[in-house]
DNA sequence: AAGTCGGGGAT
DNA sequence: ATCCCAGACTT
């Protein structure tokens, strides 16, 4: 029988990660399922590995959670990207202790209807932290059906979705759906990966079609990407007084409602004179010099970003507003990689 | 159904 | 360089 098999090869496989109790038996404890799987999202478990570890100390409970600051929550996402996903944890925080007394609802809607938490969480919530018979699919059991039964396609529309969506019923319909379901990611990571599967060593080879036609690495189709390069400059203003000057918006390019360096577009390959367009943050009369620092390459999902970096140094002080930040509290309030790279470049060089 | 949202690891 | 990662949400 598959299922055996796949149980057998995940148990005496079975990796020692951070956010795995040791009996892989054991029933986990669901705020700290909830915590991985959103940090897991679109993101490889060894990035994840620090972050999770750091989480569970500062942020033990979702008690912890729901009392912190809303900076502080953010500062321990740096690096992780998917900001949403960060605050979407901490506004969900509050929800489970005002609405449902700090545990999870019963019913998988209910879950599903919290911020952030989708059909993939949900499942992962429901099968490993209470151990019911519910599906998960995520990106390695589409990669794996995509295999097994040679299907050349992805769930994209809503036909090609149910089709998967069965198929990962009918794998978690058992009692051990808990540890089916990681058995599957597991493999789907360490075996059935997009390159260079290594299907010999694979306990789902007999049953797989791609394994016996020897075309895994063609499956599944690859989905179409286009990628585009956006030109900038970012700004920094230094008060007087030595503060940093931020924008909170809706309307920036990057990183929207977030708070960052000012930001704009600027596509013609600038001049050394001053851009107007940085007059919307400080008027030239406050100008005392400013002077390029050259540039700094980022990458946003698919943008490639080449930004000029703008360093200005203002005639006034700051003034008492939540735009300037001290130096102290840099990597507290611009707590992503794009300016944490600008800074670096326009104040350590 | 398609677009958007970060950053890094692997090749 | 390119792909893709334990996806969710908005348009």
């Amino acid at each position: 029988m598959k299922l055996n098999s796949l149980v057998q090869w995940f148990l005496k496989q079975r990796a020692s990660l951070p956010w795995r109790p040791e009996d892989p038996h054991a029933k986990r404890d669901p705020y700290a399922v909830w915590i991985s799987e959103v940090m897991l999202q679109q993101t490889q478990v060894e990035t994840v590995k620090k972050h999770y570890i750091a989480w569970l100390k500062d942020f033990p409970t979702v008690y912890d959670l729901a009392q912190a600051d809303e900076e502080n929550v953010l500062l321990h996402w740096q690096g992780l990207g998917y900001y949403s996903r960060a605050k979407n944890l901490h506004k969900a925080a509050k929800i489970l202790i005002e609405k449902y007394n700090g545990d999870f609802p019963k019913n998988r809607s209910e879950i599903e209807a919290l911020p952030g938490i989708g059909k993939y969480t949900a499942g992962a919530i429901l099968s490993m932290a209470r151990h019911e018979s519910e599906p998960i699919l995520d990106g390695n059991l589409i990669r794996i059906f995509s295999r097994l039964h040679l299907w050349n396609f992805l769930p994209t529309s809503k036909p090609e979705q149910d089709i998967y969506w069965d198929e990962a019923r009918t794998w978690s319909q058992g009692k051990n759906a808990y540890i089916i379901n990681e058995a599957l990611m597991e493999m789907g990571r360490t075996l059935c990966k997009p390159q260079n599967p290594l299907c010999p060593n694979c306990p789902l080879q007999q049953e797989c079609k791609a394994t016996s036609e020897n075309c895994s690495s063609q499956y599944p189709p690859r989905k179409k990407s286009i990628q585009e390069t956006w030109h900038g400059v970012i700004v920094i203003i230094e008060s007087a007084d030595g503060k940093i000057f931020s924008v909170q918006e809706e309307d920036t390019p990057f990183l929207k409602g977030q708070r960052g360096l000012p930001l704009f577009e600027f596509s013609k390959a600038h001049g050394k004179g001053f851009p107007g367009k940085a007059e919307r943050w400080i008027t030239p009369e406050s100008i005392e010099e400013y002077h390029w620092c050259g540039a700094i390459k980022h990458a946003i999902t698919k943008y490639k970003i080449e930004c000029q970096v703008l360093y200005i140094r203002s005639k006034d002080k700051s003034k008492k507003s939540s735009h300037w930040v001290a130096r102290a509290n840099i990597k507290q309030a611009f707590a992503n990689s794009l300016n944490l790279k600008a800074l670096h470049k326009a104040l350590e060089d």
